[in-house]
DNA sequence: AGGTATTAATTTGAGTGTCAAAATAAAAAA
DNA sequence: TTTTTTATTTTGACACTCAAATTAATACCT
């Protein structure tokens, strides 16, 4: 009686439909969840023969599994019932590591995408460098295996996710604000330390990810993912793949420029989105609209707190920012569109909660900035997850290389 | 003793690799002109006995042919003597026609993407009706096969390039200064017409393609091709292919917005690059800008013509003109760095001379707005091409739907 | 000139992956 | 129980690719 939802994209990269048999087997029943031979040779295109044959050589390996399922009630019930195939959630374990400035979270993923067991632990206030840095993520390691019964033995990859400008392909963290040093080697260096595959990318792209493999995007073959706290990031997904641009560094919308010689950004630069949106730039606003007494809450968050209350209470001036916020996230949302021409928009991360943000005006102003000829506007939805997602994207980060390596033994799909 | 250059893309898109084995060669051979089979085996990575498999069934076929090649001169000389294989250039002949508001050019194009013959005529003034436009299309078509000796029956693929926009996958027009209706099937209609395979693309796309079939975009994977005339066109090229968007719409670049409640465009919003830079950005100040009587000048171009002697003069009004226009356009180039991280830009066109635009100080400035983690900076270059560019375009996209139903019988590899 | 070294291309036989068709398995319906 | 229906496996064949052996064509050497 048993069921399961399943991860990863649903749908298949189109012109990759020519890679290795088993590999697109394989995914085809880890997208499923639960799945008959006879809908994967159907949803594929191939013979059941082969769908057989192959099959059991991944059952052979441990990696997948025969479940007894319950039958489908649309079924007519007659004939030999369907014996679904899943994937073996004990063949492996990843652990997935969220690092912010704020607090670190952790969680343990089996192989099938489930989420074993999660931890979290508020920012250490520790010296920026990477030895500090690989000790957070030891001990995060440490108490999510823990508490997941999962011996850290066991584990067979981890994905860090880090805020900053990554480079996915080398693991290198180029910046971070959790780092002193710049062009700092962090995967190999995290390789090292733990003996164990390591994958690391941006945090803007680790939403994407989750979105792609557990959230409203697996069904979606093109879409953006915009993030908005301390600054403005976006992960796009093309062909049903993380798109890193050319040099293997993700996109950065947070410092497209929306206005020339514009607002000061923490890059050095003027006019840049983030600039106008992200967390730093309504508090320097919120201290001279507030009075003086507000300015002196301590704290980016409680005074970004107490200026939403001051706007909901009618404050103009408090009014006055959040609208300017909200024109400037509505062109480069537009631009994103005009440029991308995704199917859907998500706006998503832990602090989706100003709502003057997110309003509809907001979204109405989009549609207006966008090119008109095409045919439908273009779907914006607000996702207000938790800080769990992050980390389960960085688990999707681990599980997507593990996987590679597993099924065609270390050819990695990236760039040769 | 004769040689070829080849055309297409230099390197194979990369996952793209699992494809027809038949393919892969055949592509490989056209991009490199002239190639022995050795060769071939070592650059894909495959047996020499598979080469000559293969190639016999395509020479066979009579797509490709041995050709008597000079030895190259850094060969020691020793051993039996490679035998070159090229593309049989008269297998196919294919018409790229590229249509404009003020002229119209076409080509022929041999199977080898040898250009046989060029012909342009003035733009009609014609009614605007998708039958003029055909005519002009027929018209076109007969000189320029006259000319080139090549008879009409022996057209194998139309390749059609029209300004505005255009849904490449489904070949409709969803607008076009050409065109007084919108939502035009202009590809089935013309290949009704024709009575050959027509595909259609906006213009911008040709000169992406062009640039990539036979230009320096050859042994690039990724980069951005951006042409400024009446409007601001982007083509993306991405992995060696073409980029449409998740909607099959190009990238609209013309329409990205760089400032809020900006300079009005033609497409009736506010802010968009194209009102900056546009021809008709910069006449439309222009007359402000030079005194009564230079108003008077006639046509857009000449204007234009006039407004660059006068800054060139020291004229302040006209270089503040494009000095603003410099500095969007540095802005435009910025965002699409920032966003895509190509590895080069391409200014391409056949209206490459208003130096002011392409200037040193105007690449110095977008390098200021680019986020400057990332390791070197993205590489601008001018290329001032003349009109056949667009034409040649257009004949690369048809050679490539011609090559890609020649090889594997009618199976795109467009969306399903 | 004739033999040898060298490189290119082809032939051959084997291995692999995939499939169609036949056979088998497991259930409900008659 | 037998029949019908659907799922899975088995079997034999076909197509693709390759390694190794063979043949072809040239330059170098004596």
């Amino acid at each position: 009686m048993e069921s399961r939802s399943g991860c990863g994209p649903l749908i298949a990269p189109l012109n990759d439909t020519m890679r290795p048999l088993r590999q697109q087997i394989f995914e085809r029943v880890r997208a499923a969840g639960l799945i008959p031979r006879v809908e994967v040779a159907k949803a594929l295109g191939i013979s059941p023969a082969s769908v057989t044959t192959l099959t059991s050589e991944l059952i052979d390996q441990g990696l997948l599994e025969e479940v007894a399922a319950p039958r489908a009630t649309s079924d007519s019930g007659r004939g030999r019932p369907p014996v679904a195939l899943g994937v073996r959630p004990e063949a492996h374990y990843v652990a997935g590591i969220k690092l912010s400035d704020r607090e670190h979270t952790a969680v343990i993923v089996d192989f099938a995408g489930n989420v074993i067991a999660s931890e979290a632990i508020a920012m250490v206030a520790n010296s920026k460098s990477v030895e500090d840095l690989l000790d957070t993520c030891e001990t995060l390691i440490d108490l999510v295996t823990e508490k997941s019964g999962v011996a850290r033995t066991r584990l067979s990859s981890i994905g860090i996710g880090v805020p900053g400008f990554v480079e996915g392909r080398s693991g290198r963290v180029i910046w971070s604000p959790l780092l002193a040093n710049k062009m700092v080697d962090l995967a190999p260096q995290a390789r090292e330390r733990f003996d164990l595959p390591v994958t690391i990318d941006n945090d803007a792209n680790l939403v994407a990810l989750a979105e792609l493999w557990f959230g409203a995007g697996r069904e979606l073959s093109d879409f953006a993912v915009i993030t908005i706290e301390h600054g403005v990031g976006m992960g796009y997904v093309m062909n049903h793949r993380l798109f890193r641009g050319a040099e293997g560094l993700g996109t950065e919308l947070g410092h497209v420029k929306v206005q020339l010689d514009g607002a000061l950004c923490r890059c050095g630069q003027r006019g840049c989105l983030e600039a106008y949106i992200a967390d730093y730039a309504l508090a320097r606003e919120a201290a001279t609209a507030l009075d003086q007494s507000a300015a002196d809450i301590q704290g980016t968050a409680a005074l970004l707190e107490h200026l939403h209350e001051e706007a909901k209470k009618g404050n103009k001036a408090a009014k006055s920012i959040f609208n300017r916020a909200g024109r400037y996230l509505a062109v480069g949302l537009a631009n994103v569109v005009n440029l991308f021409d995704p199917s859907k928009i998500f706006l998503s991360g832990g602090r989706m909660r100003y709502d003057f943000l997110y309003a509809n005006d907001v979204l109405a102003e989009m549609d207006t900035l966008v090119l008109n000829t095409r045919h439908d506007v273009t779907a914006v939805e607000v996702h207000s997850w938790g800080d769990l997602l992050w980390a389960r994207g960085a688990a999707a980060l681990a599980l997507s290389s593990l996987t590679e390596t597993c099924l065609n033994g270390g050819v990695e799909t990236g760039t040769a």
